[in-house]
RNA sequence: GCGGGUGUAGCUCAGUCGGUUAGAGCGCCAGGUUGUGGCCCUGGAGGCCGGGAGUUCAAGUCUCCUCACUCGCCCCA
C-alpha cells in the first residue's frame, strides 16, 4: 500500500454511495418544495473573499484554510465555507435583478485544515441555504423550519434547537464592552484561551467548554439586554413563527457563531453521538455581509449542515434513507456459445430501463449463479448450449427457487412484465 | 500547534514468560455437483507483523525514534 488519501479525506466508497445519494435527492426535493433553487460555485476562490468575509481574527482564516498561489500568482482559497463565495456570485451575476429574494441552495465540498477527529475532517461535504434579499423574519423561520423537516424526514430526531440573537454590530460592540468590563476582575482566572479570547474575540468566552471559565462567567450581562429595539422585535417574530410552526427550540443566549459576518439570528440544530462535537446544522442572519463584499445594502440569511455529521447522526440513531443498489436481471452465459448471444441480451434487457449485469470469462456455473445471488437479483436468465440450441432463455427466480423457459426473442419484456408482477405481488404480501 | 490510544491477511481480530514454519473468523478463488446461488464440507491464494535503529543466542512480542490512523484540546458542519 503505496498512496493513501490526503489526511482527513475520505473515499466513498460504492458500499456507502447510495447513502449521500439518498440524502442529497431528498434534500433537493425539500429545496425545491420551498421554492429553492440550486447553484454551485467553484472549488476556490480569491483569498480576500473569505477574509473579508468569515473575518480575520477567527480560526478559520487564521490558521485553517488552504491558500496557495497559482501559476500566475493570484492568490487563491479552497472553499473553507459556503456562504462567501454564494454571496459572490449573487452580487457577480446581479441574480437580485430577477426579484426578490433569491432563494438559493446547495450540496457541496468544504476544506479546511483542521487536526481531524469523529465528525471533523479536512474535506467535509455540505448541504446549505442562502435567502438573499429580505429581512422579514419568516425567511429565518421559514429555513429553520426546512432544516427541521429535512432532518425529520432522513431520521436524524432527536435534536435540540438553540436559537440566539447577537444584534446588529453597532449594539454588539457595546455589548462586549459590558462583557468584557464585567470579565476584567477574574480575568487572570480563566483558562489560557479564554484570556486570549477576551482580547480577540470575546463573545467566545460565553461558550467556553472549561466548567470554571462557565462558572467565572456565569452572571455575565445577558446579550438579550443589550439588543438594539429592531433587532429584539426581530427576534420576537422570529420565535413567534417558530412556535406557530410547531418547532421545540431552546433561546440559549450563549450561543455564539464562529463567522463575524452573523447579525441578529443565530441558530444551531445540536445532536448526540458525533463524538466531541454536537452541531450538525448551523447558521443564521448575515445582515451586512453582501455590501460589505461589493454589493448593494442587503439582506440575508443562510445555514449549513455536515453531511458527514448527518450521516454518523443517522447511525447512530439505526437509520437508513435510500437502499443499496441492486440488478433486476443477471444473466449467466454458460459455455463459448452463448457469451455474445449473452451479451446481446444483457444489452435488450438494459433497453427497457431494467439492470441487468452478467460474469465475465466464462467461469463455472456454480460461479455465475453465486455472483447472480450476490448481485441481488430477483430474475436469473441462464443461456447455454442447449437454450442456444432451441432459442430459448431458462429463466430462474432466485426467491421463490423456480425456474422455467422462455423463448429468446422477445423475451427482455417478458422479463420486464414478470418482474413488475413480482414485485407488486411481493409489496402485496407485505 | 498540543495531549491520549492503536498499528499483525482485503475486513474484524487472536498471538501466552521473548523461542523453532505467524493463526482464526469473514471475504475472495477453486473443488465436492462436466448446467444451478444462499446452507454444509474440503482445498488454495493472500503477511516487509507500519518503517528504522537498539537490546538479545533469539524480537510480532522488550527499548528508543519515526510515520500513519484514531480519539480529544483549539475551532467548527
Amino acid at each position: 500500500m503505496q498512496y493513501r488519501a490526503p489526511r482527513g479525506t475520505n473515499d466513498i466508497l460504492p458500499a456507502d454511495v447510495w447513502r449521500w445519494q439518498a440524502l442529497e435527492e431528498k434534500f433537493r426535493g425539500i429545496c425545491r418544495l420551498a421554492g429553492l433553487s440550486e447553484i454551485r460555485t467553484p472549488g476556490f476562490e480569491e483569498t480576500e473573499l473569505f477574509t473579508r468575509s468569515i473575518g480575520e481574527v477567527t480560526d478559520i482564516v487564521s490558521k485553517e484554510m488552504y491558500s496557495f498561489q497559482d501559476r500566475s500568482g493570484r492568490d487563491l482559497t479552497l472553499r473553507p465555507e459556503g456562504t462567501a463565495p454564494i454571496v459572490r456570485a449573487w452580487i457577480e451575476n446581479n441574480l437580485g435583478a430577477e426579484g426578490l429574494p433569491t432563494k438559493l441552495f446547495y450540496i457541496t465540498s468544504i476544506f479546511r485544515y483542521e487536526r481531524p477527529q469523529a465528525g471533523r475532517y479536512r474535506q467535509h461535504h455540505q448541504f446549505g441555504v442562502e435567502v438573499i434579499g429580505a429581512d422579514d423574519a419568516s425567511v429565518d423561520a421559514e429555513m429553520i423550519a426546512l432544516a427541521a423537516r429535512f432532518l425529520g424526514s432522513v431520521g436524524a430526531a432527536p435534536w435540540t434547537l438553540k436559537i440566539n440573537s447577537i444584534g446588529v454590530p453597532a449594539s454588539r460592540a457595546v455589548y462586549v464592552q459590558a462583557l468584557k468590563e464585567s470579565v476584567a476582575g477574574v480575568l487572570g482566572e480563566l483558562c489560557a484561551s479564554c484570556q486570549a479570547r477576551y482580547e480577540k474575540n470575546p463573545l467566545r468566552m460565553l461558550d467556553c467548554k472549561e466548567p470554571k471559565c462557565r462558572e467565572l462567567t456565569n452572571d455575565v450581562p445577558d446579550i438579550a439586554e443589550y439588543l438594539d429595539s429592531e433587532s429584539a422585535a426581530h427576534f420576537e417574530k422570529v420565535r413567534e413563527a417558530l412556535t406557530a410552526l410547531g418547532l421545540d427550540f431552546e433561546v440559549d443566549p450563549r450561543l455564539v457563531r464562529g463567522f463575524d459576518y452573523y447579525t441578529k439570528t443565530v441558530f444551531e440544530f445540536q445532536v448526540e453521538g458525533l463524538g466531541a462535537q454536537n452541531t450538525v446544522c448551523g447558521g443564521g442572519r448575515y445582515d451586512g455581509l453582501v455590501e460589505e463584499l461589493g454589493g448593494p445594502a442587503t439582506p440575508a440569511f443562510g445555514f449549513g449542515m455536515g453531511i458527514e455529521r448527518l450521516l454518523l447522526t443517522l447511525e447512530q440513531r439505526g437509520a437508513t434513507v435510500g437502499e443499496p443498489p441492486r440488478a433486476d436481471v443477471f444473466v449467466v452465459r454458460a459455455g463459448e456459445g452463448a457469451q455474445v448471444e449473452g451479451l446481446a441480451l444483457a444489452e435488450e434487457l438494459r433497453k427497457t430501463g431494467l439492470t441487468a449485469d452478467t460474469d465475465y470469462g466464462n467461469r463455472s456455473m456454480k460461479a455465475q449463479m453465486k455472483r447472480a445471488g450476490k448481485s441481488g437479483a430477483r430474475l436469473t436468465l441462464i443461456l447455454g448450449d442447449d437454450e442456444i440450441a432451441s432459442r430459448q432463455v431458462t429463466a430462474r427466480d432466485m426467491i421463490a427457487q423456480q425456474q422455467w423457459r422462455l423463448p429468446l426473442e422477445g423475451c427482455a419484456g417478458m422479463v420486464k412484465d414478470y418482474l413488475e408482477t413480482a414485485e407488486s405481488d411481493q409489496i402485496r404480501r407485505g
